[in-house]
DNA sequence: GTAGTCAGATTGTCCGGACATGCCGATTGA
DNA sequence: TCAATCGGCATGTCCGGACAATCTGACTAC
């Protein structure tokens, strides 16, 4: 069976990425079978008409996404799945929706505060210049799920409590054009305080699963520093890493 | 200044990875200052004597490794770091040893047993059937840091107790011809139990840091579960994470 | 003085070709 | 029958060029 494949020359989507996702969907559609091989590259550019070095380009795109598996001398082919999505920066609210959890936020705290010096070492700003705090308490299905507490250099955003209360900060933050770029993570676990405890309906020593976060855009300014605490009964931290070779 | 770049075209490495590899040396080493703008395309091919394709490809490879970003109309800079490294599949003890920890390990279980539903659910094998199971305590500075406990399909690699206690298991499973393709992982954390906390040192109901993980080959072949316990006081998952765009 | 326009610079996309490299099967030889 | 060699095949690397898209800054017009 032959794939159906095409490309639209006068769409401004660029043909290499136009026939990556066409191939993409065929995977996810089971159209194209885990470890069957995806004919050569020469007679699939040909086929097209376009030249190799496009083709090239959307196979590579998606032996990037660990999506297909290339061998010299043998071919291109689809990788027996269980592969979903890689571990991607997201916010714990788009990563709800995503599951279909209805989430819902209660914003504690939005307020500007001098920085104290682990924000500010964090932020790369001066020690108590003036940073916004926001803290929230996530929620599904009615219950605390987490506290999230984050800190942002001023000036970058408006945050306005009724917009954090609809939607994620990450959402916030890309649609006021910063452009984030990476972060650096830790994720733990400690005993409850009284006070962690008290916000997630859990008991004093109860154990919580925490993530510290730093995020900088694509000028390698830190825009927002978080602390959050987990309830590990109702969240734990889920992905797909692939091996860079 | 110049950069000092050059090529050996007589070598059997790629001239872009050549390439890449002087820039990378030449951003950790603070020859390229954050920031600073990496000379158009051209003039660069030009200056080495080779094409822009090539110089592209050394480019784009530090791009997707999140130490350079490309503006059109703008040039190439490099990224004000604070990057390390983006997540990748490693092992605790990789991480320990680059650490400079100089990590200890001992084997507690290493045997056949025939597969529960959940190991065969995961390894993708039949219920009941063997497989192996490796017990293992990991040590740093002769204190308990983490209980490792994995499976593995039989016949794939020869599981020597010596060779466990003197390097990692994914270090054993590369050099026995494996390539390690993607896995995946959730992290989490829960009270311990007494037996768990007796092997790590820690009392009964202290928080512990969970994290479960499946490993495939590049055949999408299950190669390794495992479920592993870490001290939160003595251990915490850190890393990088780029955003793809 | 301010806003709009234009030109230069630089990366993004795409082409067509060439040769090298590694893998696999088939043929050949023992 | 089995092992070694050889050749075809598919990807890997590299070239040189062409045009498009976008950003910046300077110039111009109002």
């Amino acid at each position: 069976m032959q794939l159906e494949l095409s490309v639209d020359r006068s769409s401004p989507v660029p043909l290499y990425f136009q026939l990556s996702q066409q191939l993409e969907a065929a995977i996810e559609h089971g159209t194209l079978t885990p470890g069957s091989l995806l004919g050569n590259e020469i007679e699939l550019a040909a086929r097209l008409g376009l030249s190799r070095p496009t083709v090239r380009q959307a196979i590579q795109s998606l032996v990037d996404k660990g999506l297909l598996v290339r061998r010299r001398g043998v071919g291109t082919q689809v990788v027996h799945s269980q592969v979903k999505r890689p571990l991607e920066l997201s916010s714990l609210y788009d990563d709800l929706e995503a599951a279909g959890q209805r989430p819902a936020t209660r914003v504690l705290v939005n307020e500007l505060v001098p920085a104290s010096a682990e924000v500010a070492a964090a932020l790369g700003v001066a020690e108590d210049s003036d940073v916004h705090r926001v803290e929230r308490l996530r929620l599904a299905h009615g219950e605390p799920m987490a506290h999230l507490c984050n800190f942002l250099p001023p000036g970058l955003i408006d945050l306005d409590t009724d917009q954090l209360e609809t939607t994620g900060l990450y959402r916030l933050m890309r649609s006021a054009g910063i452009t984030l770029h990476s972060a650096r993570q830790s994720i733990g676990a400690r005993a409850a305080t009284t006070e962690e405890a008290d916000r997630l309906a859990e008991e004093t020593g109860a154990p919580l699963l925490t993530m510290q976060r730093v995020t900088f855009d694509d000028t390698g300014r830190a825009v927002e520093y978080g602390t959050h605490t987990y309830r590990p009964t109702r969240y734990s931290f889920e992905f797909q890493l692939l091996v860079r070779s």
